[in-house]
DNA sequence: AAAAATGATGTTATCGTTCTCACGCAGCGG
DNA sequence: CCGCTGCGTGAGAACGATAACATCATTTTT
């Protein structure tokens, strides 16, 4: 009943240094030295003080030590989502360096859209993280601001741009779709089709577009006719959406004879479209992906693809945090995107 | 120079409730009110302090607010890996519920290890979450000492268990195996394999296990031979485990007809093996998933699978932890398993 | 051998918020 | 006209940790 004697706010129950501390008969700032920097403190102190932990079962609070030391380990990451296995991979490879490090990935999902990434940066911001990962480069006015206005590192992601917030360590998604217009037409295909691009303004898959663009670039710069454009995904992107292109294009237009989709979800449709209509890839019709995604490798035919190295993106990506966090310097990184050769593409064999 | 006189710590620059308090004319605790409970303040109040918050670019500290209400507003979400689109609709579930109510899920992944998975809870509740959602109901004794330690909410999923350590919300394994063996028997399926399972202690998917226990279980019960494990699945499972299986089955086992794979990932893989060896789906070799994964509707032919409805799992476990961070009872629930037919299951056609 | 540097520990203030309590003022019944 | 209730507001403590400084004992330097 006389437990606490002024009571103004009640603990938790939990154990805190104090009570580790009172254990182990020691001061709060030797627990606190003997768990974050056990070289200051004498052998005999630290055993006293692990011993007292393990008793207590104490687990410190982050958050009371944020606070006083206005670093969270906090780091922020905003994905478009969780549902694809590039994303997946790259906030696993970024966890994987930055947990044994003491960082905290703190992961939210803005569904490819760019008032919901600005609120979950709002609502991440609040948690005062250390570093802030984006995947893109295109914000709203107000994302950027506050971004900007909080002072903290942010890297970019998933894209190069010239003018990144902070950092940038990406790959160049205009060059992938140059590759694959470049690759295609090695092949001596003339007529190239592309298939993703969303035609609703505000669900715009803004990276698939720039991968269009270089596609259709140096399809023109080689020489050839201008790529037709099956403009009908939507994000997410699905299968179906795959299949649905490659029927219109198998229907509409005959001529075609080797198509880039902007992404491997729609290529593995597309590939079914064929399977379905009989369609003979790559003697018919040669197929290439983007993205590497685990299916690309097990389908049949394999599908050729554009791999973007999601994991090793996200070590790197966290590498470059750390490195930041322990107060040096560090610049952006490009990734090179790398034509993965399997066996959905091939010579073009029509007249 | 004069700035500040006492001089101890040094804030971060960035504005608090004092400043936002200075420039409405108003008291810290006033703006407090303001921001979480405006009904308690007067409506001039009120407006001064939403401009004054406006014109300082005013984002709360979500920690210091966390520590000193003791309600961090944080949901911790172990997972065995994020690539996994199961996981990743949970995990998304889960965070289209919670985000709005103003909780920030904060996920992790263990790649299914117990001892991984003990880490990150360690770590995780350093954060003191509100409550703390895991994928599974193994457990090592450490973790679930902890758990139960921090008196928070747990909810334990993706299974269902007698003694929950606190909530669970989940389907049966065992259930869906069955369901499996019941759907292959009546179409009159005599010899039955199953695919899956780990030969590693270590890194057990235990889930997959108890799919696979259902699924003998069923078996016998309905009066047929056992069934043919072919365990040679290792997590992650990646779609070539399931293509390396259904070759050895074909080779090894050629009375088998009928084949349960206890993911779409290696039933697709799978599927991929029959194709490239020229035996008929259904015709010769029924093929039944587990999951119901986007290929799974996609490949052809279309995967017949069982459905676990993770999305909505996620959102159910959401709206639980609403209701008992509102102090309300809440008890588990239990999702049932769902057959979906497409069309790699047919009847047996052999003599 | 005296002075200075070093090492281990304790004390106090502080981080930015919310909780508790107290205060002043308006309305209201007796 | 007095006390009572209720509302809006403010003052100060508290949450659990760390930074900075202070202290004391010990070692090193010259």
């Amino acid at each position: 009943m006389a437990e606490r004697q002024t009571g103004r706010k009640a603990g938790t129950g939990r154990p805190t240094m104090k009570d580790v501390g009172a254990l182990a008969g020691v001061s709060v700032m030797t627990v606190s030295r003997a768990l974050s920097m056990p070289d200051r403190v004498s052998p005999e102190t630290l055993s006293k003080v692990q011993r007292a932990v393990l008793q207590t079962g104490y687990v410190p609070d982050q958050n009371a030590g944020a606070l006083s030391s206005k670093r969270s380990r906090i780091v922020a990451l905003s994905l478009p989502t969780l549902a694809n296995v590039n994303f997946a991979d790259l906030a696993e490879g970024i966890s994987e360096v930055l947990l044994p490090a003491g960082y905290q990935p703190l992961i939210g999902h803005s569904g490819h859209s760019l008032e919901k990434e600005e609120e979950l940066v709002r609502i991440m911001l609040a948690r005062r993280p250390d570093a802030f990962v984006l995947v893109g480069t295109a914000h709203s006015r107000e994302t950027s601001r506050m971004l900007h206005a909080s002072g903290i590192t942010v890297i970019e992601t998933w894209e190069q741009t010239d003018n990144p917030i902070d950092l940038c360590i990406g790959f160049s998604n205009r060059r992938a779709g140059e590759v694959a217009a470049e690759h295609l037409a090695s092949l001596g295909h003339l007529r190239l089709a592309a298939i993703g691009g969303s035609l609703d303004a505000d669900l715009k898959d803004y990276r698939g577009e720039q991968r269009l663009r270089g596609f259709q670039e140096a399809t023109r710069r080689l020489g050839l006719p201008t790529p037709l454009i099956i403009r009908q995904a939507q994000v997410p992107i699905r299968h179906g959406q795959g299949a649905d292109s490659m029927a219109r294009l198998l229907r509409e237009h005959p001529e075609v004879s080797a198509v880039f989709a902007i992404s491997d979800t729609m290529a593995f449709g597309a590939l079914m479209e064929c399977h379905r209509q009989g369609v003979a890839v790559p003697g018919r019709m040669s197929l290439l992906g983007f993205g590497d995604f685990d299916i690309a490798a097990q389908c049949v035919p394999g599908l050729s693809t554009i791999a973007v190295a999601p994991r090793e993106m996200g070590r790197i990506i966290g590498e470059r945090i750390l490195r930041r966090m322990d107060g040096a310097e560090t610049s952006g990184h490009e990734i090179e995107p790398v034509l993965v050769l399997r066996e959905s593409t091939g010579a073009n064999t029509g007249s």
